[in-house]
DNA sequence: TTGTACGCGTTATCAT
DNA sequence: ATGATAACGCGTACAA
């Protein structure tokens, strides 16, 4: 029993003989041995948590993507949970996930209250979150949205543009209100007039989009250029836009969020901010790794960079 | 000892009394049990697992969140892999399911060996597949494409198109092979011609119909609409025609399939054939939970319908 | 109604 | 290098 064991674990305690014999018994009994008993007899569980808000939303697969072949390459296994932006259910996961004992978890949704997290630390379980300002305890990865938003508005101004609005998230979300802050700092800062109703708020997906921008379509005073605080809000908006027989970029230049792969495949390319989605994944990962090894816990912080890419759906206002 | 286990599981035989200082003290330290010992004591793993193909094509993800609605619902939990197409990674997420001792796993990918099969039906593992002609063991959900194609090729053909070219999958998937020949018939029963070239292989992402759509877009005789194996190509083929500078439906009709969300979005909003993720979802979920409750492992067999819904990607050919 | 004791399948510790 | 045996934390049959 323990050769076996010893065998299948690659020890060098055993004989080659031995385990090739052992080898074949387990072929031909087709056993396969059992994770639970295992990480219950040896304390370990080889789990990684990895939560996300929306996986509907193509921002998220490409970050759980990414975690999950960090994770195998690394001998670890990784549950999900996809909590539909809903605190009840990220409690839940996140209890199912203490239950099955993982060795971190990484909580990358837009909101998380302290007090879930709290339970996590209370079982000694390392947490990474998306920099969360509600959220102090943890590591935290920082992606710092400034730099991006000044630089699409700089942009936009460039262009010619002085009227600006913003499709934000639904403002019980802590990013979504801080994007959008973000972006009215940075108005105030170019000294653009900001009338409240250049404000929308979305619902975090593309229909959210469309009606946020059916209603700024009403306006009198229009804006000439439409940001939003995610992708799917834009492509939700250029469709509103579409619809109304309007054209972008003649007509409204729209610049999104997050860059996510199928905002190259609209008509026009979006102008959008990317978010180095690849490193989060892997800053959440190698944080996780590090302080399950590392038992003190010390909080790791990481700042991670955005960025403007600028495509086909900015241009000159048309009054210029 | 007993007693804490008879609370936490609801057991009547347990004084109210007693239930409430147990629950008590359960909260002052913050215990939670592990699932390890739970599954390993009682036998019963309480998750199935789900293994998709590609987490970054928006079509999966609506499926995964489906099944695992409906799981959560049912008091089951749910291990999650994703193949990115490749077989080994297939074997490997099997491989760790069977591990987990995983109740049942939903294998939704469009390509799947016998022999990675047979490892779970060698440990009794309930398993369902979507409809592939190498599977014949488990339960199977087969999804008509002929219907659908069908359907396509006939509204293409009121709307005066003759010559209507395909952009299949790679041929060594076995979904794509079989897409691809079920159109091939369609066409061939219309009486319609089909040039070798009209029928051109892709990657399945976005890319791949990008790519396919201009080695068509170079050809002679130029089909006037096209067809693609999945909406993302056919995402991919409509950037092409765009950066070619010609227009959609004016110079090609497009006709995808799946009807992912986002085909909405885009300009102009896609036509095409409808597979039915919740139904498949839910399929999935009730056929695993009917065959791990009855052990005799009774193949189950359904047919889902696939439809065509005509959006703005598909009109009358040019010439005409 | 409650407590005791065994077993689930594996790893780890000790002998051998 | 290998085998026996005690944990791991929970459910459960049985005793009390």
């Amino acid at each position: 029993m323990a050769t076996v064991s010893r065998t299948l674990n690659g020890s060098s305690l055993v004989r080659p003989a031995t385990a090739e014999r052992v080898r074949k018994v387990v072929q031909e009994l087709g056993y396969v041995p059992n994770s639970s008993a295992r990480s219950l007899s040896s304390g370990k569980s080889n789990l990684f948590g990895v939560v996300i808000s929306d996986i509907t939303n193509p921002f998220f697969p490409e970050l759980i993507s990414n975690f999950e072949s960090l994770a195998l390459k690394n001998g670890y296994e990784v549950v999900f949970a996809n909590t539909n932006y809903d605190p009840e259910r990220l409690d839940h996961a996140l209890r199912r996930m203490v239950e099955r004992r993982v060795e971190g978890v990484a909580i990358l949704t837009s909101e998380v209250h302290d007090s879930a997290i709290t339970m996590l630390r209370r079982q000694n379980i390392p947490v990474v979150t998306l920099q969360q300002q509600t959220v102090q305890q943890g590591s935290i990865i920082k992606v710092d949205h400034s730099v991006g938003i000044a630089e699409a508005i700089a942009h936009l101004m460039e262009l010619g543009h002085r009227d600006i609005a913003f499709i934000a998230g639904p403002s019980d979300l802590w990013s979504a209100r801080k994007r959008r802050d973000i972006f009215a700092a940075e108005i105030k800062r170019n000294k653009l007039t900001l009338p409240a109703e250049w404000i929308a708020e979305s619902d975090p997906r593309p229909e959210g989009g469309f009606d946020a921008m059916q209603a700024l379509l009403k306006l009198k005073n229009r804006p000439t250029a439409i940001m939003a605080t995610n992708d799917l809000i834009a492509l939700g908006a250029l469709r509103a836009i579409n619809e109304a027989g309007l054209d972008v970029p003649r007509d409204f230049s729209i610049v999104g969020i997050d860059d996510i792969d199928l905002v190259h495949y609209v008509h026009p390319p979006l102008t959008t901010i990317r978010i180095p989605r690849p490193q989060i994944a892997e800053c959440a990962f190698t944080t996780l790794l590090e302080n399950s090894r590392n038992p003190e816990m010390k909080k790791i912080q990481s700042n991670l960079p955005t960025q403007l890419i600028v495509r086909a759906s900015t241009a000159a206002p048309r009054s210029n």
